[in-house]
RNA sequence: UGGGCUGUAGCCAAGCGGUAAGGCAGCGGGUUUUGAUCCCGCCAUGCGGAGGUUCGAAUCCUCCCAGCCCAGCCA
C-alpha cells in the first residue's frame, strides 16, 4: 500500500459527503427515535470474488454505519452449497478489509443459523402457514402460472401440519430425494407478484457446505432466510440492490409470521453498472475458467483484487463511489470515472520518475564521451516533503518514440530535426540528424546541447516541449505492461446497433495488454529495491504504475501501468 | 398484455410548492521545465410528454410515453 494512502476520506461524521435518500432515511429514523443507532450489513454469497459493484454496496453499507456511529456485520450469504467455497470466504475478508473497513464482531455466516431457520419452519409448519410440497420442479413451475396468468393451489397445500412436520423432518434425515420435496409458505397463488405464489423456502442437497459439512441435506432458500438473518443480528437498515424489490413483501412477510421480535427495514438503491465491464459473477468467472485472463486478480479484471495488483488504491475506489452517488435510478457510469479518481487520487501520493517505454537512442555529439553530471529534480513538483531524486546525464540517452517526428506539425512541441527541446531536469538539445535503418525506421538521433539551459530558460528564444528521457548508462531496463480496458464496447453484454447479441467473450478488447520494454531512472530503481512498498510511481508524462504484486521482483522490475495521464495532445492530433 | 420501480445536460446527481446545487466529460483562458496538476470562466428559460390545480409547479393531480426488474427447489 502507499505511503501516502490515506485511509480516511469524507467519513466521520453524518454531515459530510452528499447526501442521498438512505441518508435522509436513516436520519429521520434516528431523530424518530425509531432505532438507537443503525446496524447494516454487508452480505455476499462466497460464490466468487468481489467486484466494483461490491465496492460500492460495502461502501454504502459500511460508509453508511461509520458515519452514524453505528456498527457493519459482514456475513456470508451461504444458502447454496454448491456453488460457494472458503476460498471465496477468504478472499472477500481481505478485499474489504483492504478497502480500509472493519465489521463489527465476528464474520457472520448464515449457516450459523441453520438450526434457527430449521425451528422457524417448524413453527411456520404449525400454524398453518407453510407445508411439505411433493409437486416436481416442472409441476411447481407449471402451477405457479404466468405473469399475466395466476397461478393454482398445490394438492399437498392443505395437507394436515402433522403431516408436513414429520415429512420435514425426513427431508432433514435425508429420507427423500433431491427435487421430490420442499417446504413452501402459504401465501397467495393468485398474487400479481409472483414472489409471493407460495414460495419455497427450503430444499433438499445432497451437498457438502464448507461451513457445516454433511450435517444437512437441506438448505433454506434465499429469501427465507436472508430476513430471518437480518433479525437475529438486529439489522436496522437491509440495504440491497433494486431487483429485491419485489422481494420485500416476502421479507416482511416471513417476520411477521414467525416469533421474532426484530423486523429490520429493507431499502433498495441502484446496483452500480459501470459501462466497458461487466459485473456479473458468473461471466467473470468464465473468463477465468477460459483463461482469457489470468486469474481473479488478472489487473484487467473489474474484481477488487484485480483493482488492487492494477494499482488502484482504496482512496481511489471510495471516492469513485462517492462520486457515483446513490439513488434508485438505474444508470451506466463512464469507466472514464473510475480513472479520474484513481488519477485524482495519485497525483497528490505518487512519487514522480522517468521512464522511457519505447526507447530510441539519442546521442549528444557536443558531450564528453565519458562525463556524467549528477542532477537533481524534486520527487513532486507541489510537495517538497517527496524530497529530491538523483539523475545521471550523459552523452548517450533514450526518449521515447512518439517524442520525435520527421514531419512533424506546428503543433508538435517535441524533438523534431532541426528542432529544440528540454530534456525534463536538464538541457535544451537540438536535432541535427536522423540515422536510420534499411527498413527505413529512425534507430538514433544525433543531437547537440546548449550547455548554457541547465535551470535556465534559453536565450533568445522559446522552447516548449518538454520531454522524459533515461540516460544509456544508469537507467534500469524493466518490463512495463500496458493495460487498457479489458472490452473494447461499452456494453459487453447487449446487442450491437443491429440488435445482435454477441457472446460477451467477442467482445473482448484484442489490445487490453501490451507488454513492452524501456528504461527506468537509476533513483526509482533504488528506491524501489529499499521500499518494495512503496506505491504506485507517476511516470512523467506517461502515467502511473505501480509494480506488479505477484511477478515483480528486485533483480526484474515489472509495472503495471494504472492509468495514463491525461493527454490533451490525443486531441489536438 | 399482471406486478414492482425509474425518467433532471453527453454520464452521474441534488432538488421535498418560491423560480434548476455539485461532480465527471466537453469548451475557452491563465500558470507550468510533465501537452499533467492547479486556477479562472462557459456549459438545462429547462426537469420523459400532454393537460390541469396554483399568484407561483421539476416538486401536487390526471392521462400518456420510454427504460429496468420479476414466472430458479440461484442470490
Amino acid at each position: 500500500m502507499s505511503t501516502h494512502d490515506e485511509l480516511n476520506s469524507s467519513e466521520g461524521t453524518a454531515n459530510e459527503g452528499p447526501t442521498h435518500f438512505l441518508k435522509q432515511h436513516i436520519e429521520k429514523d434516528l431523530a424518530a427515535g425509531k432505532v438507537e443507532s443503525i446496524v447494516t450489513r454487508f452480505p455476499p454469497e462466497p460464490n466468487g470474488y468481489l467486484h466494483i459493484g461490491h465496492a460500492k454496496a460495502i461502501w454504502i453499507n459500511f460508509g453508511l454505519a461509520n458515519q452514524f456511529k453505528g456498527v457493519c456485520h459482514l456475513r456470508m450469504d451461504d444458502t447454496n452449497p454448491e456453488k460457494e467455497d472458503t476460498e471465496y470466504v477468504e478472499a472477500i475478508k481481505t478485499d474489504i478489509q483492504w478497502l480500509g473497513y472493519e465489521w463489527f464482531g465476528p464474520v457472520r455466516y448464515a449457516s450459523d443459523y441453520f438450526e434457527d431457520f430449521y425451528k422457524y419452519a417448524q413453527e411456520l409448519i404449525k400454524t398453518g402457514k407453510a407445508y411439505v410440497c411433493q409437486l416436481t420442479p416442472d409441476e411447481i413451475r407449471e402451477y405457479r402460472g404466468t405473469l399475466t396468468s395466476p397461478g393454482k393451489n398445490s394438492p399437498y397445500r392443505d395437507r394436515p401440519a402433522e403431516e408436513s412436520l414429520a415429512l420435514f423432518a425426513e427431508m432433514r434425515e435425508g429420507k427423500h430425494k433431491e427435487g421430490t420435496a420442499c417446504v413452501r409458505v402459504k401465501i397467495d397463488m393468485s398474487s400479481p407478484n409472483i414472489n409471493m405464489r407460495d414460495p419455497v423456502i427450503y430444499r433438499i442437497r445432497f451437498a457438502e457446505h464448507h461451513q457445516t459439512g454433511d450435517k444437512w441435506c437441506i438448505y433454506p432458500m434465499y429469501d427465507y432466510a436472508h430476513c430471518i438473518s437480518d433479525a437475529i443480528e438486529g439489522i436496522t437498515h437491509s440495504l440491497c440492490s433494486l431487483e429485491f424489490e419485489d422481494h420485500r413483501p416476502l421479507y416482511d412477510w416471513i417476520l411477521d409470521n414467525i416469533t421474532i421480535e426484530c423486523h429490520p427495514q429493507q431499502i433498495e438503491f441502484a446496483r452500480l453498472n459501470p459501462n466497458y465491464m461487466i459485473t456479473s459473477k458468473r461471466k467473470l468467472k468464465k473468463l477465468v475458467d477460459g483463461e482469457y485472463v489470468s486469474g481473479w486478480n488478472d489487473p484487467r479484471m473489474p474484481t477488487i483484487s484485480g483493482l488492487r495488483r492494477r494499482g488502484y488504491t482504496p482512496g481511489a475506489l471510495r471516492k469513485f463511489c462517492e462520486a457515483t452517488g446513490v439513488s434508485k435510478a438505474n444508470g451506466v457510469i463512464d469507466a472514464g470515472l473510475l480513472e479520474w479518481a484513481i488519477r485524482d487520487d495519485l497525483d497528490s501520493s505518487a512519487p514522480r520518475a522517468m521512464c522511457v517505454l519505447d526507447p530510441i537512442k539519442v546521442t549528444i555529439s557536443n558531450y564528453d564521451e565519458d562525463k556524467v553530471e549528477n542532477l537533481e529534480l524534486s520527487a513532486h513538483p507541489k510537495d517538497e516533503s517527496f524530497g529530491k531524486r538523483k539523475l545521471n546525464f550523459t552523452k548517450e540517452v533514450w526518449i521515447d518514440r512518439q517524442d520525435f517526428m520527421e514531419d512533424a506539425p506546428k503543433k508538435f512541441f517535441r524533438l523534431a530535426p532541426g528542432k529544440e527541446v528540454r530534456l525534463r531536469g536538464s538541457y535544451i538539445i537540438k536535432c541535427d540528424e536522423v540515422i536510420k535503418n534499411e527498413q527505413g525506421e529512425v534507430v538514433e538521433l544525433i543531437c547537440s546541447y546548449d550547455p548554457d539551459t541547465l535551470g535556465k530558460k534559453p536565450e533568445g528564444r522559446k522552447v516548449k516541449g518538454v520531454i522524459h528521457w533515461a540516460d544509456v548508462k544508469s537507467s534500469v531496463p524493466v518490463e512495463v505492461r500496458l493495460y487498457d480496458r479489458l472490452f473494447s464496447v461499452p456494453s459487453p453484454e447487449a446487442a450491437d446497433e443491429n440488435g445482435v447479441v454477441k457472446e460477451f467473450t467477442e467482445n473482448l478488447n484484442p489490445e487490453s495488454l501490451k507488454v513492452v520494454h524501456g528504461y527506468l531512472e537509476a533513483d526509482c530503481a533504488e528506491k524501489l529495491k529499499a521500499n518494495p512498498e512503496i506505491g504506485a510511481f507517476q511516470f512523467e508524462r506517461e502515467g502511473y504504475f505501480v509494480t506488479d504484486s505477484i511477478d515483480s521482483s528486485a533483480d526484474k522490475l515489472i509495472f503495471n501501468k494504472i492509468v495514463s495521464l491525461k493527454d490533451s495532445w490525443e486531441k489536438v492530433k
